[in-house]
DNA sequence: GTTAAATCAGACCATTTCGTTCCGATTTTC
DNA sequence: GAAAATCGGAACGAAATGGTCTGATTTAAC
C-alpha cells in the first residue's frame, strides 16, 4: 500500500525535470543536487524514466536530459507506472495466479479497484506538483 | 503500489469469515481450508485482525472467531489499514521525515492522493467481495 | 477438582525484493 | 585524434516481508 522510495524519488527528479523544461536540458547531476539525493540514485531513475519514455535522454559531453513530452500531459500514474509497472494491487491480475487455486470470490473485485486508484494518480499532473503551493482550498472532503 | 501478501490473504480470510458470520463461530484452520492458505499465516493474518478490532477471537476450547462488525459496515480500507497500517503512499506523510531535507514541492500533494486512494477502497464493502459474481458490466474503461 | 484438548498470540528464521553503489559503453566537443 | 562528460547496465549489501514454529491461555468434559 506504500509505493517504494525509487518510486518517490522519481516524482521528485521529474518534478525538478519539469522546471528546467524551459532551460533546454539537464543532467542527473544537476537534478541530483536539486532534489538532494544521491547521485547513483537519481541516475537509476534516469534510466528507468528513459526506459519507459517519459524522459529522453542525450548522451555525450554537454548532453543531458529533458522531458519527453509536456509536462501537463504527464500524471502521477505516468510516472508510477513507469517505476513500478502496472498499478495492481495485487499479483494475480499481472497476469501471475495465486500461490493456491481456490476460488478467489476476490479476485474479480481487483480491477475495479486498480482502475479507481489509478484514475486517482492519472488527475494530478506534473504541472500542478512544480507549483510550490498545492491547490488545496477545499481540505472538507480530505480527512487525511 | 502493490499491497502486501498479507494484506491480501486478509482480504480473502475476511471473505471467508464473512461467510460464516451467520453460523457463528468459525476456527482458523477452517478458514484455511476454505481459502487454500497454510494454516499458520491464516493464523497470522487473524491476529493482526484481532489487534485491528474486525475480528473477534474467543480462546479455549470450541472458541473461534467471528466478525466483530456487520459485514456491510467493514470496507477493503478497514483491512487493508489493519494489516498494512495507515494507507499512505509515501512515508513522509505518516510522521516519518524524507531523508533529505529538500524542499519537496510534491510532499503537499500526498494527501490528496492518499485520501482518494483510501475512499476508492472504502467504497468496496465486505458484502460486496462476498458475491460470487463481481459488478463489471462496463469494463471497457479497465485496462487491466 | 482435575485432566485434556483446542484455540489464539507472540517470537524466530529463511527468503525475496528493494536500495545503493560501482564500473563500462557511447557520444560530443575541442 | 584525443579527452571529457554523459547515460546504461550489472553486482553487492541491507532491510522488510513471508512463512514457520513453539508456547501461553482458556474452555469443555470427565
Amino acid at each position: 500500500m506504500r509505493l517504494s522510495n525509487l518510486a518517490d524519488y522519481a516524482v521528485v527528479t521529474m518534478s525538478a525535470a519539469a522546471r528546467h523544461c524551459g532551460g533546454g536540458r539537464t543532467s542527473a547531476a544537476e537534478l541530483a543536487a536539486e532534489t538532494g539525493l544521491p547521485v547513483p540514485t537519481v541516475q537509476k531513475v534516469v534510466s528507468k524514466l528513459s526506459a519507459a519514455g517519459l524522459l529522453r535522454s542525450v548522451r555525450g559531453a554537454g548532453g543531458g536530459l529533458q522531458l519527453a513530452r509536456p509536462a501537463a500531459a504527464i500524471t502521477l500514474a505516468d510516472i508510477v507506472e513507469a517505476v513500478e509497472g502496472p498499478i495492481a494491487l495485487t499479483a494475480c491480475i499481472d497476469g501471475d495466479e495465486c500461490a493456491v487455486d481456490h476460488t478467489c470470490s476476490v479476485k474479480p473485485h481487483w480491477p475495479a479497484v486498480n482502475a479507481a486508484l489509478r484514475g486517482a494518480l492519472a488527475g494530478i499532473p506534473l504541472t500542478q506538483l512544480s507549483k510550490a503551493a498545492p491547490r488545496e482550498p477545499n481540505p472538507s472532503g480530505i480527512s487525511a
